[in-house]
DNA sequence: TCTGGGGTCCTAGGACCC
DNA sequence: TCTGGGGTCCTAGGACCC
């Protein structure tokens, strides 16, 4: 249940405020903790990792007349030295040949658990789950392929792939077939260049981009300089510079701009998006602010 | 999921070039 | 000036993810 709609639910409730500061610090501690055991690691975010296990010195042995029993035992300790590392976090692992099964799997035994599954597997602990489960089936995929009458992965791992091709167009068509039978050949990537770097705000109450003037100003600059103040951290310039903004009626609106050379100073970047914000019409009242930096290059 | 912040990738049209 | 094919870059929006 979202928070607001707990919070409506239990007018007694204590709601406390996010500390990220504190997320970030147990981020580092699980991916470390991991990294011990496992170091071939994708991060996908604050609380998610995909580990590669193949060369780890055991996962490929048989305990007893467990084929798995060496893996198992890996994740096993996985756990623990997450628990430990961090204070008492749980953590939940699938364990299976790829990286799309893994994250289905790792949510069949959610919170604290351990899922192995092979191939063989698929069509007894995979094809009834929601399509919705699928990583890259969102919610307006989902009302799609609901419409034409799917809606477990069986559901689409029963139809042909030309078929859902011709639904879903090459791309999204074949990618939905795969995915639905669990074919999988992505690698675990441990390193990646950024694409962007951004800044957003939601303000408290909406703005208006005449009586707030001064207030908008305020933040948009402020934006800016922890936009260039990242880049700069990182090592990074950014030769497109945009702008989003949120309208009260949450319709959402970008505009970039692409400059000769790429920058990484907050007047540059002022200046750039001060050009994109004058390409909007500002006559609603606005609920959200960024500035974001693109087509990066390390310096 | 009535909605915070930070990302990635894809699509599509238009400009511009050969 | 028009026709035609093909390529890249820029811009805007949208879907999706944690």
């Amino acid at each position: 249940m979202g928070l607001m709609k707990a919070a409506a639910r239990a007018p007694d409730a204590v709601l406390l405020p996010t500390d990220f500061d504190s997320y970030r610090r147990h981020s580092r501690l699980f991916k470390a903790a991991v990294a011990e055991l496992a170091p071939v690691i994708e991060d996908r975010g604050i609380d998610e990792i995909y580990i590669e296990l193949t060369d780890v010195p055991g996962a490929q042995d048989a305990v007893g007349h467990d084929p798995f029993g060496g893996v198992r035992a890996l994740a096993q300790e996985i756990r623990n030295n997450v628990r430990r590392a961090t204070g008492g976090l749980t953590c939940s692992i699938g364990v299976t040949p790829n990286k799309r099964l893994s994250k289905l799997a790792s949510e069949l035994d959610k919170p604290d658990g351990l899922t192995l599954l092979t191939h063989d597997d698929i069509p007894a602990h995979i094809w009834p789950l929601a399509a919705r489960k699928v990583n890259g089936i969102g919610p307006k995929a989902a009302a799609r392929l609901a419409a034409l009458g799917l809606h477990t992965i069986g559901d689409i791992a029963a139809r042909e792939r030309g078929w859902l091709i011709e639904q879903f167009g090459a791309h999204y068509g074949a990618w939905l077939h795969d995915a639905a039978h669990g074919i999988d050949e992505r690698p675990v990537v441990t390193e990646s260049e950024p694409v962007s770097m951004s800044r957003e705000t939601t303000f408290e109450r909406d703005l208006h981009a005449v009586r707030d003037r001064a207030e908008l100003g305020r933040v948009f600059t402020a934006l800016c300089e922890e936009v260039a103040s990242d880049l700069q951290r990182k090592g990074y310039r950014g030769r497109t510079i945009g702008i989003k903004l949120r309208f009260d009626d949450f319709k959402t609106v970008t505009r970039d701009l692409t400059l000769d050379e790429a920058v990484a100073d907050a007047a540059t970047i002022r200046h750039a998006a001060g050009l994109c914000l004058k390409r909007v019409d500002l006559s609603k009242r606005l609920r959200l602010l960024g500035v974001r930096a693109g087509a990066l290059a390390k310096v």
